[in-house]
DNA sequence: AAAGATTGAGACTTCAATCTTA
DNA sequence: TAAGATTGAAGTCTCAATCTTT
């Protein structure tokens, strides 16, 4: 059981999380927009192609691809539907789980990869590590994995997958 | 005219951006839901109560709201929109520039942001603060000021605010 | 012409419910 | 019962176009 936390930020603590908040809706702002405008198609469903191009066989259980892109099942669903209906992605079955499906990089979607990654990595680098010390990028990482893994464990805590509340009105 | 950047990330730059991109997902993902289930709206929009809270007479102009939530003026419309369907917000006309709009908290937008700020800030503390070192506080700050920096010269650079393309199909 | 703000359509995401298979 | 995946509805966001005022 640990101490109940001091219910405010410091005022510098208050300046990093802002800061925090302000560079990542920046970043995801501009990356989307590049590749809006490159690809027609927002970073998400890139980073889903991405990932298949790097899998073995390039595919990947629908599974697997939604916890690889920090997706939830269902967002995931409708994002290959998106890609399916342009020819970049091709949804099978699974042999050995008939409950799976697997989804595949089409020759068309494995084009959109190899023409998107030059100019999506040439940002990235433009305004992520072009801007940083070689300490800080370290940094960066290290931070990343920690704030990652809090937020993994507390979900496994919380049992966020199996959670069953009583049947209520949706409101929103 | 600076050196063409080398294409692609090095190993562990790669990892960093990757656990990066990890990270701010799920970080989103979390805050968000909290925000949901406990005032049944997004972050974006508890934010911008938020903004409103601490600002002179609990108002602000629709273009400097926009700003300091790093929304467009399209989004903050909508959001505000939403806002006041629920009572939360008020727009008010600018008495000084005819164009304007001010949105002006009201007394149950104000509870709310009284009601949610403790449970978001805990939250934040949770999993940011508390899983880093002083040190790595520190570094996330600068890193995240670096970043929104280079992003922001980016914007006006490209002159984004007054681009104007010729007339063109829309193709999503 | 540019700035402030809004509008409507289309696209994306979330949520809860459903269906099938393990 | 749980896991894998999908579905449909509702909410939010983006984009381009529009309207008014500077």
């Amino acid at each position: 059981m640990t101490e109940r936390s001091p219910r405010w930020l410091s005022d510098s603590e208050q300046e990093t999380w802002r800061a925090f908040l302000r560079a990542s809706r920046l970043l995801e702002v501009a990356l989307d927009a590049q590749m809006q405008q490159e690809q027609q198609m927002p970073t998400a469903h890139y980073l889903i192609l991405a990932m298949l191009s790097e899998a073995d066989g390039r595919q990947l259980r629908m599974r697997d691809l939604a916890a690889s892109t920090q997706s939830s099942r269902s967002r995931l669903t409708h994002a290959v539907d998106r890609l399916e209906q342009r020819g970049l992605v091709e949804r099978h079955s699974c042999p050995d789980d008939r409950r799976g499906q697997v989804a595949v990089l089409t020759v068309a979607g494995w084009r959109v990869v190899a023409k998107a990654a030059p100019l999506h990595v040439d940002r990235v680098r433009q305004v992520v590590f072009d801007v940083l010390s070689p300490d800080e990028v370290v940094a960066l990482g290290r931070i990343s994995e920690r704030i990652a893994g809090a937020l993994e464990r507390d979900f496994v805590d919380r049992g966020v997958s199996r959670a069953r509340p009583v049947p209520s009105d949706r409101q929103r």
